[in-house]
DNA sequence: TAGAATGCGGACCGTCGGTCCGTTACGACT
DNA sequence: AGTCGTAACGGACCGACGGTCCGCATTCTA
């Protein structure tokens, strides 16, 4: 049962492929950039594109998995305040200030993201590993019947659309949509 | 400048291709219903639907407008707790529940509605129309600068495709849904 | 009832995501 | 180094989509 090494140049294609879309996607936006489009820029066939990623969805998944792993990770076992073992009350109010930098700092890529899923970001798999870490924490603080929903609507007031709809229809500075953020997941702890 | 009264035929079709919309919407999903399917489920020329409807965002902004109408009549001017004139207290829950209960009540119409602005719910108008009034509600309430943003961040707990998830997904009863808003609309206002 | 204007409809267009398969080049083995 | 099986390449190709166009039919006005 060994794992079949991949050949060296479909590594190298993955990569150049990654590089290509991630820049197309931060100067043109999602709507503009076309698999095909994505393939010209990598200087490599339609056909290899759809050999390494299957389908739109499953590149996009692989840029958000290499844009937001660190994040992730950081999440899952870092130190604190993002890391288990922090207590709830903390660690809630850092998880969703980490996502919402995340989006704020990188929004057309999360706004790509968030429409993966056959056009619902709670079928993108990361969502379900966010909300599950959530939950567990305020399983802590609450009643464990009403977990569930506050993590869905605490993720619901970060979601990439509202983000770019507050900082760039509504001009509102980052820093000050992540104070509004900050008072809000306040107020909504129980 | 006399408004150039439409012609019988023309008030005739743009009647016969909403409801045909609707009904493949409601049938078949956002993903299924083409430009195409609908104008043949309306016994019509493909031609006359971009006639009346101008592109796809347009006439699912029609069927919107249609469907959501009475809700958004009864908030703006009904009797209480929907109407205004009730206390602020009373009303936004009041306003929230009937959102989500209109929402579940028809998810897929909601969740293709919601895609419609460039796929931003937040350019669909009528959003602003409620963010507005949930807005100055709050406004009653709590510091006029953090107004806004809750009530972007209590509309988030009640889009579509979050409700969606909820009811088909997690295969919560819509009363339960409905229960759970309700304690966090409780406990995010201040 | 005649003529103008309005609306109809479906062939047509460019583009998209995705497939297919003949060709290329990698790398394990001798 | 040379051979060869095979994984990967690439772009012609496909069906379907949203949207346009324009010759033709229907409705309204006088």
């Amino acid at each position: 049962m060994r794992e079949p090494r991949s050949r060296a140049d479909a590594v190298r294609n993955r990569e150049a492929v990654l590089d290509a879309a991630e820049a197309l996607f931060v100067r043109e936006g999602l709507a503009q950039v076309s698999m095909n489009s994505v393939a010209a820029a990598a200087g490599v066939g339609k056909g290899t594109v759809f050999r390494a990623f299957t389908d739109r969805a499953g590149l996009l998944q692989a840029l958000a998995g290499r844009r937001t792993a660190p994040l992730q990770e950081a999440a899952a076992e870092g130190p604190a305040p993002l890391g288990p073992g922090t207590p709830p009350r903390e660690r809630i109010p850092a998880l969703l200030d980490a996502v919402a930098r995340a989006k704020l700092d990188n929004l057309s890529l999360y706004v790509a993201l968030e429409e993966t899923g056959s056009s619902s970001p709670y079928r993108v798999p990361s969502y379900g590993w966010w909300h599950g870490t959530l939950r567990g924490e305020l399983e802590k603080l609450t009643d464990p019947a009403h977990a569930g929903f506050l993590a869905h609507a605490l993720l619901a007031a970060v979601r990439a659309d509202l983000m770019t709809h507050l900082a760039v229809e509504e001009g509102i500075p980052a820093e000050e949509i992540r104070e509004r953020l900050a008072a809000y997941v306040e107020s909504a702890l129980p």
